[in-house]
DNA sequence: AGACTGACATACC
DNA sequence: CGGTATGCCAGTC
């Protein structure tokens, strides 16, 4: 389980980790910045299993529709912990649906 | 070793 | 504008 560093999920850990509190990102801009644009479907699937539930802020990473996707732990935690950090679902809407959030790092 | 799955996205109807 | 269908990557079984 990649244990060496470089694999795609570690690298899509990383990126997460990245993510400022307070902010959201779409799979398809951690997808991109992870090295392959073309694998949020690895990155969710990196997500979904997750060894580093901790480390890697896996409920700032919503859907590029602004939906919050899925969470392992039951949708319910991952809107919990948004909600915690002062953000809604129409505040993670206004992110990802601005045109460049996808494209440009915060 | 091979096939299926999955927390999505984009395109088409 | 909405829903449906297909495609994609990497990981896991």
């Amino acid at each position: 389980m990649r244990s060496k560093n470089g694999s795609f999920d570690l690298k899509v850990y990383d990126v997460v980790k990245t993510i400022p509190r307070g902010q959201v990102r779409s799979y398809a801009w951690v997808a991109k910045r992870a090295g392959s644009p073309r694998a949020w479907r690895a990155v969710g699937n990196a997500l979904n299993k997750n060894s580093h539930p901790i480390i890697v802020p896996c409920h700032r990473v919503v859907k590029s529709d602004g939906a919050l996707g899925g969470f392992a732990r039951g949708p319910r935690r991952k809107l919990r912990l948004l909600t915690s950090e002062g953000l809604t679902l129409e505040g993670i809407r206004a992110i990802i649906t601005k045109k460049g959030a996808k494209e440009n790092d915060a």
